[in-house]
DNA sequence: TGTGTCTTTTAGTATGACCAAACTACTCAA
DNA sequence: TTGAGTAGTTTGGTCATACTAAAAGACACA
């Protein structure tokens, strides 16, 4: 230990560049505490830098960070704005390292199979919980399912409705954005399947047999014939996609 | 329109500084395709500068989204490095926005809800598939967790690793990774409720029951008392925080 | 009052400079 | 010969400045 720099390191290991780390913890401090509210600009770059006492470099820098770690929104030559935190926004933050991950070779079916497993206990749920508006969301999905028999395109847009509904039940906003998650990480994969009048029957089928054991309230049979379901779903695409493509 | 730019705006709709994404898709590219592999260090921004022939300016604010976006590791002074792109890397990249949605009174509520549905599922598959080793963790960790009742650190962290278990027996990564998320999201509130011997042996109790119907290979009666076992947990935690610190 | 134009502001980029830490290679003593 | 200490080099972090093009705002004109 020679001398104490100027900054000392508050709780990393000294990772990043400590100004724009600095920077950043102020903001986030302005963010969290509400008072830059949702949807106001930053102030600008050159106002920070008097303002801060830092230099450009660092200000751009630090709101590069917050852009990246999804705090704020910054469009191309406009102020950046304080960005609304959901947990949709979350899991859009990691698209790019899931992205990364999804073509090493395993990791989509692992990615499938916890789709699985949520969707068994979803479905579970919805046999013992699911209110008469779900239950007519789901009816009502299975209609539009049936009727899009043939075009596949707006089939598995009703198919991923109709799944839609049951991460929908539960009421909760983490749950709507594992859904889309799902969608947009495994559907490019899905939609390099074609698909056909008779596959889409199948799955139709199998739509129905999960809604009438929801109607049902029978969990179980529910669950079984989720499981199916997304098993065939699964085989098809393995069948279709070459090995390293999942 | 009055003209088209030197470079047209590909897929986003030219959100970032141009010149800066255009380098981040390069080094994305490299490192999906594997010519730069997983621990290897990026090019010195000098040799970038002269390599790709952009300014030092561009370099380091694409370096820093990679970084931000967790592809490179860039600790403070060295080369930044390829990070080992996992699930678990993946949820780590979204800590700061997760934490700024949990300030959000009613945000930690929706996330423990998941954290039930999810090991209420996975209660379940340990009850119907969990092999004789994973029995044997689980009673190793059951009594790990006996040994520490009246240790009210030790006695949390053997709670952890009881529950731990259940998100290794379908041995996904994905699993492993929301355990993980979970546990550094909702520790630092569980963390602020003062513990005892009391308590400890509640929840001892509870593990202990979870752990018997697993062996019974009864997963209902194991989601049931899961269930029990953390809504128990939840009004624990709700009675002695503050409304706007859940 | 509405619209087109001009000016100002501001983000994006480039360049050069400097510092301090990390790295490298060398020297020298054991 | 080998190990440690040291000096020089490389490299990331920061700052300052300048220029460009686009956005924002002011203003005059119809």
């Amino acid at each position: 230990m020679k001398n104490t720099t100027s900054f000392d390191c508050p709780d990393e290991n000294m990772k990043n560049s400590r100004a724009a780390d600095e920077l950043i913890r102020h903001f986030v401090e302005l963010i969290n505490t509400g008072q830059l509210k949702e949807g106001e600009p930053l102030p600008t770059e050159r106002k920070i830098v008097e303002t801060l006492g830092v230099s450009r470099t660092v200000v751009r820098e630090a709101i590069l960070s917050l852009a990246n770690k999804g705090l704020v929104e910054a469009r191309h030559r406009y102020r950046p704005v304080v960005r609304k935190s959901d947990f949709d926004a979350a899991f859009d933050t990691i698209n790019d390292v899931v992205s990364r991950i999804l073509v090493e070779p395993g990791s989509v079916k692992y990615l499938y199979d916890t789709r699985v497993l949520i969707e068994s206990i979803l479905v579970r749920r919805a046999a013992t919980d699911a209110t008469k508006e779900d239950i007519l969301a789901l009816k009502q999905a299975l209609a539009n399912n049936s009727e899009a028999i043939g075009d596949s395109e707006l089939f598995y847009q009703t198919d991923m409705a109709f799944h839609s509904i049951l991460y929908q039940i539960p009421q909760n906003p983490v749950m709507h954005a594992i859904h889309r998650a799902y969608t947009a990480w495994l559907s490019p994969r899905w939609l390099l399947m074609p698909s056909n009048e008779e596959k889409n029957k199948t799955n139709y089928e199998a739509h129905r047999k999960i809604y009438e054991a929801i109607l049902m309230r029978d969990p179980d049979a529910a669950e079984e014939r989720l499981c199916e379901h997304l098993n065939y779903a699964w085989n098809q695409v393995k069948d279709y996609l070459n090995d390293d493509q999942i």
